[in-house]
Order: structure tokens, then C-alpha cells, then sequence
DNA sequence: TTCGCTTTTTGCCAAATGGCAAGTGGTTTC
DNA sequence: GAAACCACTTGCCATTTGGCAAAAAGCGAA
């Protein structure tokens, strides 16, 4: 909780009184490797912040094949602020890749929090504008990388990582096919 | 000004009186095709709506070649949000491919506004997450699917525009080089 | 129109990637 | 331990893309 509270801080000043109200409202949610935070049909209800893990954004295209779309790391909002701030159903299927914590807040809560904290909503939006500005850049980075390269960059950012989650998943986040995938491996070895 | 103040109005509630405010802060710059909106080096000190035209968002990569990063359309916010809030230099360029019209508020009226307008923050916060999402949504779908079928994708999204800038502005936003894509068009027709 | 400049296309070949299927290796199940 | 299953690798070949340079096309100025 209180990597959730620095967090907050950067975007903000929050006074104890206020950062009590926030506790107050957060819940612990676990979720083992593989479980979902999030099904596609359904509305995001709820507003998380990563502390421990890694989850996975991907989606089903029109040849059924399902493309993995971004990684959420720790230190991290996961939310689909579509879905949450429209109140429609996600198009995403957000899944743990590891074991993780989660705080979370149920979306009444939150916008309580708008209404008691004078600030909030600067504050989130800032939260909402690093994360997406954050989105923007590493998926950039792959379009204007060689596979190779990518591969590289999410091994750096990811280090134990990549050889603990299905192949297909970080191919399709990279835009290839796994045996391309898989031959890059062996070209780098 | 019409446009920019129903665009507003999607995202919540003003009455006449917020809107008279808002009005009174906006200025009206005109851009004349390849005129920059915004310089790498510079900092953003404008959040600007593009009423009119077309802007292309760039940067050089680490082998000086110039890569596109994407585009802004009309009805949409153009301004370097990393650099406009947190004031430092923006690392990208914002050229206008067509002639444009831009409704630009000042930053020191922007935090004006988000002082005197009850519900501004949430709106504005609105306007960022849309607007953010969709060069997600955009840039995934490059990675995402063959190179042919962005471009093609292109062309339905700027019908006029695909024939009027030069093509290696083009190949750099798709992740090919110009020739691959001169070959593209090629096959296509 | 002609010249000079820029942009785009094309040819050539090498490298990267895709599609498909078979093979390999590891794990689980009985 | 054998069988079944799953993920990953590899082989084979077609297709796409890259790199480079020359040719062609477009465009503006004189």
C-alpha cells in the first residue's frame, strides 16, 4: 500500500487525512498466474493499481487469433478506461501472467473519492495520461523496431519473464509469428 | 469554435456562462502546410484542438532517421502532453501535412479554466484518456496486422491525404521502409 | 520548354518473416 | 514406464521486406 501512496504522490500533494480516505476505500485483490482480471464481455468495474506482478492485455482479431496487446507491470494502473469510464463492455481479456497483487477500487468508491478530495481528478488524470503516454511509446517502439531489436528491448524490461510465458504471447505482442519468434531466440543464442 | 465546444460537451456538462470562458481563453492559429506546430527541444505551452487539417507527430531515432509516429486529425488535441505538463522539452516534432486551423489556449489560461470551471479537470481528463486510446488502438492495429492492410487501413482513414505527403512520412508511421511500400501501392493497384 | 531538384518507382539481390508440418523435449497422467 | 499432451523448435519453401543504386516521374524556376 504505501508503493500505492508514493505512487500517488508524484502527481500531487495529498494531505494524511485524504491518503486515509483513499486506504479506506482500496481493497487487496489476489490473483494467481493465469487467472483473469478481466473477460471481454464484461464492464471494468473497478480501478486497480499493479503492487506485485505482471498482467496481460490482449484481445481476440477478426481471424480469431488472439494478439496480445501490452504488458502491465508493476507500479501500474490496470483498467480498461473504456469500459470503465463508459460503462461498456470490454473488448479485452486481462489475464495474470504471474502471481499478483492488485488494489483495487470499486468504481462507486472511486468516484467518491472525485466528489471528497479536492485535487483527485488532477491527480488521475495525470495517472491515466503517464500510463497511456507510457502504452503509446513501447508499442511505437515496436512498430519502428526490427523484431530483433523489440525482442531485446522487452528481454531488458522483462528479464524473467520471457521464458516464463507462453511464446505466443510475446510474439503477437511483437507483431510476428512464434517461429519467427523461436528463431530469433536461436539467432541471439 | 462551434465544433471545438459540442466536442467539449461530449465529454460532460457546461453552461453558457463556462462556455463564454472558455471561448474568451481560445486563439485561433492558422498553420500553412509543413509549418511546425511544435519543435523537438521545445517545450509544449499550448494545448491546442485542431479544428481543421491534418498534423503529423515525429521524432528521429537513434540512426537519425526521421520516424512518423502518428497522425492528428481534425476534432482532435494536439499538444505534447509529457512536455506540457511537466514542462520540459519535447523530443517530437508536430508539423501540419495540410493547412490547418487550431484553437490553442495558452497554458496559463488552460490552468485558469481548470481553476474558475467546476468539472473542468474531469472533462479535460476525459478529452486526454480518449484521445490517448485511440493512438493506442491505432498503433496496435500497425503491429498487429501486415503492412498491406495498414496501409489500405490508411487510405480509408485519409482517403485525400495518402497522395499529398511524401511517402517516406508514410513508410516510417507503417514500419516499412518508403520502397516497401512504393511497392505496396504497386501490387495494390 | 528546358533545366535542376526532389520524390517515387524499379531492379537486383540478400535477409527476414510467414505458413505448414514434422520433430523434439518436457511434463502430466494413468 | 508408456502414452498423451503441450510448448517450442526446426526444416522446407514461398512471400515479404530491406538495402542500395539507378531510372523514371513530378514539379517548380528560369
Amino acid at each position: 500500500m504505501e508503493d500505492f501512496i508514493s505512487y500517488l504522490l508524484q502527481f500531487g500533494n495529498l494531505n494524511p487525512h485524504q491518503i486515509e480516505l483513499i486506504i479506506k476505500k482500496a481493497t487487496q485483490l489476489v490473483l494467481k498466474k493465469d487467472e483473469y482480471y478481466l473477460e471481454a464481455g464484461q464492464i471494468s468495474k473497478q480501478f486497480g493499481f499493479v503492487t506485485e506482478g505482471i498482467l496481460r492485455v490482449s484481445y481476440f482479431n477478426n481471424k480469431s487469433e488472439e494478439i496480445t496487446k501490452y504488458f502491465i507491470d508493476e507500479n501500474n494502473i490496470v483498467v480498461d478506461l473504456e469500459s470503465f469510464d463508459n460503462e461498456i463492455p470490454s473488448i479485452a481479456y486481462v489475464q495474470a501472467m504471474t502471481d499478483c497483487n492488485i488494489i483495487v477500487f470499486a468504481k462507486r468508491d472511486w468516484q467518491e473519492l472525485l466528489n471528497t478530495i479536492i485535487g483527485w481528478d488532477a491527480i488521475v488524470r495525470k495517472i491515466v495520461s503517464k500510463a497511456l503516454l507510457q502504452k503509446v511509446e513501447r508499442i511505437s517502439s515496436i512498430v519502428a523496431q526490427d523484431a530483433t531489436t523489440s525482442y531485446l528491448t522487452f528481454l531488458q524490461k522483462y528479464p524473467n519473464l520471457a521464458n516464463r510465458i507462453p511464446l505466443s504471447y510475446l510474439a503477437s505482442y511483437l507483431g510476428i509469428t512464434q517461429s519467427s519468434l523461436s528463431r530469433i531466440r536461436k539467432n541471439i543464442r
